[in-house]
DNA sequence: CGAACTGTTGAGAGGCTTCAAGCCTAGTGG
DNA sequence: CCACTAGGCTTGAAGCCTCTCAACAGTTCG
């Protein structure tokens, strides 16, 4: 699949939004926006792939990026989705290493790509954007952290559940309660790390117990406060 | 267990090994080494315990620390261990939460103690300092990431077999080939995510397969090479 | 010297994975 | 716009890996 190169509107590569960017002096802000270069990319575009050189980040603007590593047998294991507002490909970009997730779009996205230059630059003369950085480093570390702990003791019917909650935090429910976000049963598995069936299974077991609702991919959360339970949060 | 506080010597506290320090001005070195608070900390003592407020974090000049979040039903989760020139606390002191790990001496150590003032200081005033902050979030982030795909993907067999090659990279082995890393049954089983039982029978079957000789808590490996195999890396 | 902790082994249960087969949905191309 | 087809979804069966429980040996330390 071809990463669509057609522009995005002005609008809508609008970096002010950025919680990363606010602390930038005027002039800064200028020189970051002359440097960002915006594509829109449709459903299934590769961003970059395990392995490859990076020149840049991204700042997601519009859409949702899974990114995920390749493990045993090809399998992928899904690391963190990126939304509106956050940022890709930076941690490899600061390493200075070749990338050791793959991005790609799930959701039609904007992207917009900032220069390692530009980053660079950013590091050097403005410590309150450096401090907001390491911020947004630590908290992903915390959160990884966080799921070693979960994945390690917590059985899969516990992790699924816990996962849809996740879900819900990020990308919010509709007026139905259905999670805003589209995912396959394997994409669900390789969250959670098990099998596609398994999955399956268990989202069967939580609808028997009335706890979801499933139309296709989408799911319906109809008792919150029993998941949380199932998940042992 | 209490923690020592007996005095280490001037020379015990030298942080000039320090990578991340490498790059202070002569000034900003002088202002650390004034800031900085060293003590002596026996075996079992515990640093920080997850959900305390941290004041600072911590260099490590000598011994070893476990890292690890308390999960299900009180059972450890060993996040990563800390030696002679790395640094810990430092996650949460910059997300400016409260610890969402606990700290505990396996290895009589020596921690120097450097105040959130200070860090910040340096934060605001040497880029370089931050740029290399950064990078050490990075790569513990990307060690995180490796190990969630490890642990949803692995069996128990294969991340033991690979916990005890990250040993051998992390802590060396001495002349006859042993760990130079005391652990018990149970901090292993504390590391892999899995019971107690697991760990001594998988041993034995290492052990009887000709990869490792054991003698109480010294793991002597004999055949990295057989292991690497069977940690399918 | 005993208490508490650590290590070991066995048995049994059960959660999950794997394989296989068939159905269905979604997205492509005509 | 619709038909088609590949990939996604579902279910069942079999079996293995791993956990749990339990009993006991060994070790360490006060």
């Amino acid at each position: 699949m071809k990463s669509s190169l057609k522009r995005p509107s002005e609008e809508e590569c609008d970096l002010s939004g950025f919680q990363l960017f606010k602390k930038l002096k005027e002039q800064e802000f200028i020189h970051l926006n002359y440097d960002k270069t915006c594509s829109l990319y449709k459903k299934g575009s590769i961003i970059y792939r395990e392995g490859s050189r990076l020149t840049g980040f991204y700042c997601v603007t519009r859409g949702i990026l899974k990114i995920y590593k390749t493990g045993i047998d090809g399998k992928e294991q899904i690391i963190r989705f990126a939304k509106k507002g956050e940022i890709v490909a930076y941690r490899s970009l600061l390493s200075q290493e070749l990338a050791c997730t793959t991005a790609k779009v799930i959701e039609e996205a904007v992207l917009c790509h900032i220069p390692y230059q530009t980053l660079l630059f950013l590091i050097q003369n403005n410590w309150e954007f450096s401090h907001h950085m390491l911020q947004i480093v630590c908290k992903e570390l915390r959160e990884a952290n966080d799921y070693i702990t979960d994945i390690a003791q917590k059985t899969v019917r516990e992790r699924l559940a816990e996962v849809l909650i996740l879900l819900k935090e990020s990308f919010d429910l509709d007026t139905t309660n259905t999670l805003q976000i589209s995912l396959t049963r394997e994409e669900l598995a390789n969250i959670v790390g098990t099998a596609t069936e398994s999955v399956i299974r268990l989202l069967s077991e939580f609808k028997q117990d009335k706890m979801i609702e499933l139309q296709g991919r989408k799911i319906k959360l109809l008792d919150v406060n029993a998941l949380t339970k199932v998940a042992n949060l």
